[in-house]
RNA sequence: GCGGCUAUGGUGAAGUUGGUCAACACACUGGAUUGUGGCUCCAGCACUCAUGGGUUCGAGUCCCAUUAGUCGCCCCA
């Protein structure tokens, strides 16, 4: 009674696994036909792999699971891109890889948040990171694998938010005129403005608590501020996706949580009036810098990340058809002190391939029977005190009359006689 | 980190202005059918109402705290 899982964790129950397996599949499958592959990284790392300088995020600052031990520093890890990242540099797998390297990842992520409906402190994310080139169509091609695997997990009310966060020289030169711009309303800023004031100043505009104030609408806008190149790239993506058949809003607001981001960033969110407040289901951008930050060389890359509870909930909402438990081949009923025949024979079947389980104890007939009818048992086997004496067994196909003897030995060639047909 | 709502058996849930039984349904177990099921009928199944305090002659029903769930803010997947 007193023990229970910890806030924000959860047991995924023997019940609700298939969902689990289902969306596995769907994965595997996708992640095949796109030339990705599995790359496991600790579920813990070093704390400065994610708490990286000059980071302004909350998830970064505010909510990660930290810990000491001696004196090294650890955190679990509450995203997948760094620590895949890491160890592409760690194992210089730029240089024995072919470019792209294609990864994906999947696997619980931990962030200290107060839980609500689509968030949980430990929840799963599959990724994907895609490093070595950069090119527009890429992007657009990463985005397609996400959007493909939300299909195919038959969710339509999706709409695909896209920006583009320009490169280097567009950021700095938009980040001044916002520093500039704001500067005059400062004490107007909630206190959280105040740190993103100074930390990252982009991060201002979505700001929920100052988004009615008057000055926002005239906040210079980053469209223009970008660098013909920037812009010429931002359309090819646009382009691409439009080729594609992608269709996408642009969303001059979208900067994303993470600070490493540059070029294009997207979010795919649901459109469902009951998906909550956490409607984003996956999220991602273009990386320039981060191959580098961790000792590599200069490489871009792109990567997104799945949410996969907010995944299986909504295409629970949209009625995708997860699959059933599967059915039994035979149940052994056993009457009396019958139970080293009963599972005598139930080996025997399990040795042939069936899938078969038998009544070890003592119960009365009609439970039984109640069992066998509830694990959808084909064939039922009755073995009574008289029969395990004569080394026999009484076989009927379940939901059927008539029955028949058969030796012990027998059972597994009939079942077999009879699934031919 | 902040705010709203909620907390009764294995499950879904009734519980009036605080005053003798904590309904009902499903599930489960047993029986009618002393060895043949999925229907029906009968019986059993919460010394207790998240936990800990308090108010009262008396609390599942009122108050406080704690814990958890849920929704929203923040943030994000």
């Amino acid at each position: 009674m007193n023990y229970q899982t910890p806030r924000g964790t959860y047991d995924i129950l023997p019940d609700e696994v298939n969902r689990w397996h289902d969306v596995e599949r769907v994965i595997a499958e996708m992640t095949k036909r796109y030339r990705y592959q599995e790359i496991r990284t600790p579920y813990f790392e070093a704390t400065s792999v994610f708490a990286r300088e000059n980071d302004s995020s909350d998830m970064v600052n505010k909510e990660m699971y930290t810990f000491t031990m001696g004196s090294d520093s650890y955190t679990l890890r509450p995203e997948g891109t760094a620590g895949v990242i890491r160890a592409f540099d760690q194992h210089k797998l730029y240089g024995s890889m072919e470019l792209p390297a294609r990864f994906y990842y999947m696997g619980a992520m931990f962030r200290h948040e107060r839980p609500q409906k689509g968030r949980q402190r430990q929840f799963t994310q599959f990724g994907v990171e895609n490093i070595g080139i950069k090119s527009p169509e890429m992007d657009a091609e990463t985005i397609a694998l996400g959007y493909d695997i939300v299909k195919a997990m038959g969710i339509s009310s999706v709409k695909v938010c896209i920006n583009t966060l320009g490169d280097d020289e567009s950021r700095a030169a938009y980040r001044n005129a916002l520093k500039e711009y704001f500067a005059p309303y400062l004490d107007q800023l909630c206190p959280d403005c105040h740190r993103r004031y100074e930390q990252n100043p982009l991060r201002i505009l979505d700001c929920k608590v100052d988004h009615d104030q008057p000055f926002m609408k005239g906040a210079p806008k980053l469209s223009d501020y970008l660098t013909a190149d920037a812009k010429e790239y931002f359309d090819r993506v646009l382009k691409a996706l439009d080729a594609i058949g992608i269709p996408y809003e642009i969303d001059e607001r979208l900067v994303r949580g993470l600070d490493y981001y540059t070029h294009t960033v997207f979010e795919v969110v649901s459109t469902r009036p009951d998906s909550g407040a956490q409607a984003t289901i996956f999220g991602g951008g273009r990386y320039d810098h981060f191959v580098e930050y961790y000792g590599g060389p200069e490489m871009s890359g792109i990567g997104f990340a799945i949410g996969l509870e907010r995944l299986i909930s909504l295409a629970a909402d949209e009625g995708y058809p997860f699959s059933q438990e599967d059915g039994l081949d035979v149940y052994v009923i056993g009457l009396g002190e019958v139970s080293r025949n009963v599972l005598q024979v139930v080996q025997q079947l399990r040795h042939e391939g069936f899938v078969a389980e038998g009544n070890l104890v003592s119960r009365g007939l009609k439970a039984q029977f109640k069992s066998a009818d509830r694990k959808k048992a084909k064939y039922i086997v009755i073995i009574g005190e008289q029969e395990a004496m004569d080394g026999t067994v009484n076989f009927k196909v379940a939901g059927e009359k008539e029955q028949m003897t058969l030796k012990m030995e027998e059972v597994s060639a009939h079942v077999k006689e009879l699934e031919k047909k």
